[in-house]
DNA sequence: CATGAATGAGGCTTCATTCAT
DNA sequence: CATGAATGAAGCCTCATTCAT
């Protein structure tokens, strides 16, 4: 069970960069917390750089696959934005530090190309979608990286506002913001 | 005039700790920057924990006073609407390094209490708005902290998206944007 | 061998603590002395402060073992005075610096707790022989802490004398001083 | 008034060097005790190091000429010994900080020659006496700076364990270890 | 691969000293 | 002379990284 040890380093690297962000954290302390010593950490990685990187990956990886991959390309456009709000909802729900991580460490410069590039490839499925939507006359003429940008930034603005305690994010409230927003994004 | 110094110290603490965030941003760094000598920045702040957390109330301060103090109480939801989105949004093209940095160290566990009280402050203009909004039948029923974090969330991610070069902030977008989370917002 | 180091560290401080002070002395240069590198002396001790404690400790039980930890409680007092005074001069002989270092830090303020304690229990042996002396009516009706701080004393003055260059404290004049002293102490 | 500061500086310099130490008290702290601005030290003394010099000569003159200085050459030996030890006290009494500060910086490096220089002027009048009554055969046969070693040891032990609380060094025990150490001293 | 002691560069901070006011 | 802001060297300590076991 060769794995076991970079499955722990990189779960406990995920909790305190999160936590503390990467400047913030040490690896005495990633150590400490995953249960190895310091300097088996670089057995499975050249460097500190090299460790969030390929947390990095891993974590975009999994929201892509369990939240954007594969979202249907058919149906109603109303369908189709359900099940990317859904999808990203549980991916939040079942990994909650993942999607923290990933939205802290957004465009850090101690990240690599090949990281950035994942970026690009997270984004195209919802792009294709609004274009697709877009070109039917589906939603307002408000552009394609807008509307992006604002579910994104409203979503995000839910979790963080649930974080700090300022509300509950469940499923009624869910439901609630869905439908302001597509009533927001449909045209008229 | 001696003040000098203090700003200089400020303006760089402010455009460093926004690029590469308090832990990963230097003493050294900051003087080299400010254009004084690292010791000099002890003869204004006590350490780096309070040269943070000075900034941080001098910049929230600033926000506050631009754009969440004295919000008309008056005229239609609507137009008060308008007026938070618009002092908004020229506060972050008046200042975007200071909105980025607020953004950015929203919560982080090196603020003092004295930081945190200003959170709330910043918030109580909103939410009254809310309130009012809300008890007038005016706005959805959203509860108020989630519409706000909505809002809020949607802004940034608009100002995001664009530091990012994925788009243009410009007027035109923002009122597009206004008028679309409006619409999402008001009651039907 | 692992221990080799700590104890080439603790031979550096004390040389360095006693030849130039705690606050004269800085961690490098112990590191320097010690033939590690700087960052070494932390993992074998907290602070400067464990470390100078840590000294005083291994020094000061050095001490008590070999000069006053099981005095003869029998025999005349006068033959336990010469045991007292002989074994403190061994001590002083075979550990010259770590006498002075006593001598120095002697109620320093970085000194903690347990370091304070080894003090009273220092001064116990050497209490319970006076008192007992006083009690069967051998010294004079000076009080037993007056007479050692005394006799104390006058071995102090001559071991600095000594390194000053002012003496040879050699046997025949400790033979003679403690001649002396015993003749100032006993009772007439 | 010109010298009204200088002085408050050489005497906020005495106690802190005495409480913790030349290298552990730093120019400013001096100046704040002193009640002056720290640049002010400098426009009194070349730098930390002539201003300790400049205290131990201050302080050292002092205790020659209230304690050493023209002691009876005339008379019985008993009657000298009676004056030293007095005037010794006295000094000691009326200067105690005083008096520590010169057990402790006796023989520290940073003290100069002119400094180093008023050791020898103190001990000579000492040494004087010890010398004459040795030679009218009044003393025992411990040479000079042996006895001289002693009682200043013994003296300087008495005053140490008073400040630690060891006992109380009052006119009554003065008396009593004056008679002792005198009959220590004197020949049979 | 795992360990953890060792390394030494670099970070935060203090402090002796200078200098313009 | 007095002031105190400014300087930058140096001190204590942390930490990414290496390596012998």
């Amino acid at each position: 069970m060769t794995g076991g040890k970079k499955e722990q380093i990189l779960d406990a690297a995920l909790t305190l960069f999160t936590e503390r962000g990467y400047h913030g954290t040490s690896i005495p302390e990633i150590a400490e917390r995953a249960g190895v010593a310091a300097g088996t950490i670089y057995s499975h990685f050249d460097s500190k750089e090299h460790l969030v990187n390929a947390l990095y990956r891993r974590t975009k990886t999994k929201m892509i696959e369990q939240a954007l991959a594969g979202l249907p390309t058919g149906g109603t456009v109303r369908h189709q934005f359900h099940e990317l709000w859904t999808r990203l909802r549980a991916f939040e729900r079942a990994e909650p530090t993942g999607f923290a991580f990933l939205e802290l460490h957004h465009h850090a410069d101690y990240l690599d190309r090949k990281s950035r590039a994942l970026e690009v490839e997270a984004l195209l499925p919802i792009a294709r979608f609004l274009d697709a939507a877009s070109r039917d006359g589906h939603v307002r003429r408000v552009s394609a990286p807008a509307l992006m940008a604002m579910v994104w930034g409203a979503f995000v603005g839910l979790v963080k506002a649930e974080r700090v305690g300022y509300l509950r994010f469940d499923d009624a409230l869910s439901d609630q913001v869905e439908a302001t927003l597509w009533d927001a994004v449909k045209s008229k």
